[in-house]
DNA sequence: CATCACGCTGAAAGCGCTTACATAAATATT
DNA sequence: AATATTTATGTAAGCGCTTTCAGCGTGATG
């Protein structure tokens, strides 16, 4: 690999100026700049980033944590992200650390050491003093489907009370009276949220909440159908049930058909997020829309513009979600 | 942020002696690494790994190319070779390319600009020989689900053929005689590849082979819509549909209900890859299972074992295809 | 014509680390 | 005990780039 003084040498000036070049600084005469291109066209130059990345302590890079990487959730995420960040010609290094606080920390300071010029973070493990802390550090941090009081302008994320409130609401306005409600974990702060938006709506509607009508599982497919299980061993009786995401919400599909029901018209099934496979399935899934595309766009955008000055249209921190009536949620007839 | 020059101070040895204690050469006293390391904890040192990059020419990266970030296939590779990587200390800086072989060559400068240790390819616009040439410079490659001669141990692919020749024997097993074929696209070798499967199964069944049943769809969910419809309008008359993948076989789920069609019993459908969604339709999608985390673990081993020297099993690169049976292929009676 | 300002370029000092190579200390060998 | 080996540590030269500062040449100004 050709060097930068290799350039300035086939050029006949000094290692300077060809930096200057190459950062198009405009303090070059336009004669001098021409030199200089030839000679990195000739040598077929490029730049060792790493080196630059030393010297200026920028490295074009912005570091992302996810929680998983084998996820269609996380898998929109960064896809917008890297979308965003791509057009401003910075790159991504990824990790992900499954919720683990002390993975997420260190994962966080091996970014910084990588001089990131930025984190984008979708953090679950470690606590709101930690971030709050971070991000008065010199390296500026964004936060992903979290809100932080203290930080609020970093913070992107999702309504998920009302989502929780909205999904539910539908099912009611559908003639359901009976419903059982599948929750993310507890120690998800989105789950309680979108549970809190349950509640509501059920007091809204002057339905009584009864707590064995709740069921805390694991936002993966296999809570659904341990959710669905666990309330017909119990004798719970329900025309609905309530997902706290997409994923578990084709799990009671599973468990619902094993279980000989035709749906939909044996059982109504509501999730959230409207990750990819909601449109897959049969009956197709009626769930909460959750903008996370739009979620990863906003957050990379505020990078571009507050880390690397580039133009940008306002910036959003607040998400609404948005119902959407696919088939799985049906009309029933009361009593 | 403390440099190692502080640590050397506090520590009141050398630069070098720092060094070595933190890439644990044996050269070192013991009492003399028990000072270092004192100081380092007692300074909360993290070693800049970008000037360590930069003076040992290695980064403890490895540079990723992918096709798109946004769907369910290169999920689950990315996930499978960060696993790996994370295992070993790894990072991997990301990008996707969407098939352009101009925007993949530019990737593939930067991530090598970028000092990454090596990288692992999923390139389909970039020809054989830029690979294979590629391959003879300073940093190692792999390269994910294509197969060059030349550089075959580098290779990491499925035997597509064998895959294809499966799905259609099983479909034709099935007592299906009036078969169509969905492909993916043309410009794409895995594609082609099934499809040479598919014919050979069919001659091996004594099928006279028709064009008018093979259209050429995109791999996504809208090709497969769009072939259901194609053959219903030229008057084609079939029991069962085979895709190329399982985004297009949804499609034409999709497109069959829409039709007024029951499935599986009005039209069997078979896949390829049996990515995440293929659980989740209904019925549930026969497949071919698509080995692609385990294929990207390989990749991922390999470039531990080569270019770290890290143990690991044996190297596979060829792997081979499998039916899974679900419920979307079903027996028919001939008459 | 001397002076000043300004635009352009070069010299050189880092950025924080690794790694020959040299040297000093400890141990083994005779 | 003197010498040869080995082991442990220090010195210093980079890695390839950016950036400050100084210096030169040019044209404008008084």
């Amino acid at each position: 690999m050709a060097t930068i003084y290799e350039v300035s040498r086939l050029a006949g000036v000094s290692l300077a100026t060809v930096s200057r070049v190459m950062n198009d600084s405009n303090a070059v005469r336009q004669s001098t700049k021409d030199k200089v291109n030839l000679a990195i066209q000739q040598l077929n130059y490029k730049p060792n980033s790493v080196a630059k990345s030393l010297a200026s302590s920028r490295s074009d890079c912005i570091g992302v944590l996810v929680s998983e990487l084998d996820s269609p959730f996380f898998t929109k995420l960064l896809g917008s992200i890297e979308a965003v960040c791509k057009r401003s010609d910075k790159h991504l290094v990824v990790t992900s650390c499954h919720n683990d606080a002390q993975h997420e920390k260190e994962d966080i300071e091996f970014l910084i050491g990588r001089n990131c010029d930025a984190l984008i973070l979708h953090v679950e493990g470690v606590s709101d003093e930690y971030l709050v802390e971070l991000s008065q550090g010199p390296i500026p941090i964004v936060v992903l489907n979290r809100y932080i009081p203290k930080i609020a302008s970093k913070c992107f994320s999702l309504n998920n009370e009302l989502g929780g409130y909205l999904a539910t609401k539908a099912t009611i306005e559908k003639g359901h009276r009976e419903i059982v409600y599948i929750s993310g974990p507890a120690h998800k702060a989105d789950a309680l949220q979108r549970l809190v938006g349950h509640k509501r709506a059920l007091a809204e509607a002057g339905i009584r909440l009864d707590e064995s009508r709740l069921f805390m599982g694991d936002y993966l497919q296999l809570g659904g159908q341990q959710g669905y299980e666990h309330f017909i061993q119990k004798g719970v009786s329900f025309t609905a049930v309530i997902c706290g995401n997409d994923e578990m919400a084709t799990g009671v599909m599973a468990a619902a058909r094993d279980a000989g029901l035709t749906l939909p018209e044996d059982l109504s099934i509501m999730g959230f997020d409207d990750v990819i496979f909601s449109r897959y399935t049969f009956p197709r899934l009626s769930t909460i829309e959750n903008p996370i595309a739009r979620m990863g766009e906003m957050a990379a955008t505020t990078v571009m513009q507050e880390v690397y000055k580039k133009p940008g249209g306002p910036i959003k921190n607040l998400f609404e979600p948005k119902l959407i009536s696919r088939e799985s949620v049906v009309n029933i007839v009361c009593d």
